[in-house]
DNA sequence: AGAGAATTGTCACGAAGTGTAACCGGGGCG
DNA sequence: CGCCCCGGTTACACTTCGTGACAATTCTCT
């Protein structure tokens, strides 16, 4: 069981985003390295992390740019690091949303600091109490609304699920399209590990599509890849 | 089995490229030489590729312009090689998408080490479904709905496709026209390199024939080219 | 706190998907 | 004309999945 605040370095360049992912882990944190926005994401999507480390300058989107993306879903705090010492980027990455702030070349000591006193303004267990209260979603013909744990087709008919099924439907809602394998599902589900051959996973994948699916011998919007996870299959949108 | 990775080697001079390729394939990884940048794109479009060890110094387009435009597109990661011990070089190849980056002469366990670094760093927990996600494709009287895995008639008759299926008749979908042998399709579908006396694809291809095909015993829609491999002989375009 | 209901995890077995081997058949070439 | 190479197809083995049944756990209401 490993509780460490868990930070994702993203920098385009190999050398800090490596050293930094060392100094990081020697110094009882765990760290993941990203080379850039499109990484990011996809780690970002399959793992749960505390903190990024983000650089301002990179190729592709900017870190400016992604730094504005993140602190709008605001659920994970950022601190940037840029190669401009001046006053003005500080304060320009701090209104766009950045918690903190930090010039190269630094010191790695510094770094973890700022980190630390991050981690410790941030650390709440509101963690998912966010996720799963007061949403509604829209997919395929299915509108799911968390409050009530209500899903409700275009036609108005209405099937409720249990606790476990409308976190599971959550995890995948919120990733569609991505691939996740069995550990990823029970890790972002239940927050714990799967033993071997642990078929918690297919089951509630098999009760979610016997409530959901047209078919539930033909599922549709819960695609199974064989030897590699489930896939929600459809397009989501969030309403407010 | 061999889903190792598989390493694409750009370099203009002979001896380099094919030593380079012999040592990697020595080494437990698959590698495939390409002599320039033209001959790189044909061996991308045709093959899955997990890194690119591209020579900076090229006649016809330059490494550091190729390796823009890899970037560009971000998908693939890259090891720069120069005969120019230079700082700057080095600073200048990383900004510009470079993963990493060897001086020449270089020995060959060095870079075999750093191709697994890299190799480490980026392996990503599961990406997208990518091409499989989301896509409606039609060809000849059929439409496939890649998220159903599902191919409509025009008829309006249906047939399911497996995952295997579809994934076969996609790399085949997104080159028509173009004759891909078996080593080809088997890494284009499944990322691995075929074993001698391989008849995976065969079998898939017939599969796939009497799935699609009004006549499986005369196929016109995936053609057979004794001693070449397989064609999609239909027009392909991409609805929306 | 305890009884009963609902939910969730585990086990087991059958079904489906996929790779491998073997056999068959056709066409080209000597 | 017969051999041989190559591809098509069938059969089968092995793995992975789906799901019913039941046990364990949690929840709810008194």
């Amino acid at each position: 069981m490993n509780d460490q605040p868990h930070i994702l370095v993203v920098d385009d360049h190999r050398e800090i985003r490596d050293s930094v992912t060392r100094y990081l882990e020697k110094n009882g944190l765990r760290a993941t390295p990203a080379r850039d926005a499109v990484e990011m994401d996809a780690k970002l999507a399959t793992g749960q992390f505390d903190l990024i480390v983000l650089d301002v300058m990179m190729p592709g989107e900017d870190g400016l740019s992604v730094c504005r993306h993140l602190s709008a879903k605001g659920d994970v705090p950022i601190l940037m690091l840029t190669a401009l010492g001046e006053e003005t980027d500080r304060i320009v990455g701090l209104e766009i949303g950045a918690d903190d702030y930090l010039a190269k070349p630094f010191n790695p000591r510094e770094l973890l600091a700022r980190i630390k006193a991050i981690l410790r303004r941030t650390t709440l267990p509101e963690t998912y109490a966010g996720t799963l209260s007061g949403r509604r979603i829209a997919f395929a013909h299915w509108t799911l609304d968390t409050d009530s744990r209500l899903l409700t087709d275009e036609d108005g008919a209405q099937v409720d699920l249990t606790g476990s099924e409308l976190k599971l439907l959550v995890v995948l809602l919120e990733r569609p399209r991505l691939v996740l394998n069995r550990d990823q599902l029970l890790d972002l589900k239940a927050g714990r590990a799967a033993s071997p051959f642990d078929r918690t996973i297919d089951n509630q994948i098999s009760r979610l599509r016997r409530k959901i699916e047209a078919d539930p011998s033909r599922p549709r919007l819960i695609t199974t890849l064989r030897g590699g996870g489930y896939c929600l299959a459809a397009d989501v949108r969030e309403l407010d």
